[in-house]
DNA sequence: CCCAATCACTTGTACCTACAAGTGACGACC
DNA sequence: GGTCGTCACTTGTAGGTACAAGTGATTGGG
């Protein structure tokens, strides 16, 4: 009965934990990080702008906002794609993948912290699957996990 | 391994979809359903702005201008404390009880449908148990459940 | 071909939130 | 009983996000 208010208020607070240590380590926004992150994963470390809003669940208005103020620090580079001339392409440079991967131990230990040590094995078991289903109703196609890009490479 | 990555997703995509019932059925922010919603739980619906902050995880300068907004609208009402002149007490009107009562039953059905319903009878109770676990690191004085008050009414 | 419709993105404006500084009230100590 | 420090809030300013409108590029039909 009382498990969604429960969620609700772990929903509400666990942002501002994860904000908050990104902030203050990395000068980063947790958007600004997942950008950054999706990139670092891509093939290249280039996405198109498009896609890039898709595995970021963000408006395309507001990733150019974003991209743009990442690309004034250096972090990603914008270049018109060859293939399509309507599309932009995003690519994390040298800078910004060096600064993932000073960035992402931090971050990966403040979710440890907060997250898996608070639990046991077994609810951290529990919890994915719990994610999974309610990733099946909050994220239909699968975008933020990516799991339709590797439906297609399979 | 990707429990957490999971948990990050669902904490990403959870409040947009709350936030987006609410704002379209109520012209209400999720953050201003919550202040309402413990005003609404309070004896006499009043509450210190300072209790009501920390029921709301908002810091002060946050909820003053929230509730000036609610105000403007008529939902809440503020007034000087009594016994403390320094404190300011905000009330819950009688459109901001009506307002409040119309509203949740669709904010409830939202959760029911992305949460709830997602899962089985099982999972629930072991998300109760994780939340539970979870909140103990991310509020660890139980102020956005309650449970402080609880403790010292008990 | 050429024109309309669509697409991919950018820019501009308004709202909301965070941080910093300011105001008035209370408490404690001398 | 005056003064210093703290408390409870409010106000002002900067930064980020959402929605609406605008710019080129591309596709599809005549």
């Amino acid at each position: 009965m009382a498990a969604w208010r429960r969620l609700v208020a772990v929903v509400e607070l666990l942002p501002g934990v994860l904000d908050g240590q990104l902030r203050r380590d990395a000068q980063l926004t947790h958007f600004d990080y997942h950008v950054l992150a999706m990139l670092s994963e891509a093939p290249d470390r280039v996405l198109r702008m498009t896609d890039l809003a898709a595995r970021t669940n963000a408006t395309l208005p507001r990733l150019s906002h974003v991209v743009r103020r990442l690309e004034e620090r250096g972090l990603v580079e914008r270049a018109p794609c060859p293939s399509d001339g309507r599309a932009t392409n995003a690519r994390l440079t040298e800078a910004g993948w060096a600064k993932v991967r000073e960035t992402a131990p931090g971050h990966v230990a403040t979710v440890r912290e907060h997250v898996v040590d608070a639990l046991t094995p077994e609810q951290v078991t529990q919890l994915a699957g719990i994610a999974d289903a309610l990733l099946r109703r909050l994220d239909p196609d699968g975008r933020l996990t990516g799991a339709l890009d590797r439906a297609d490479r399979d």
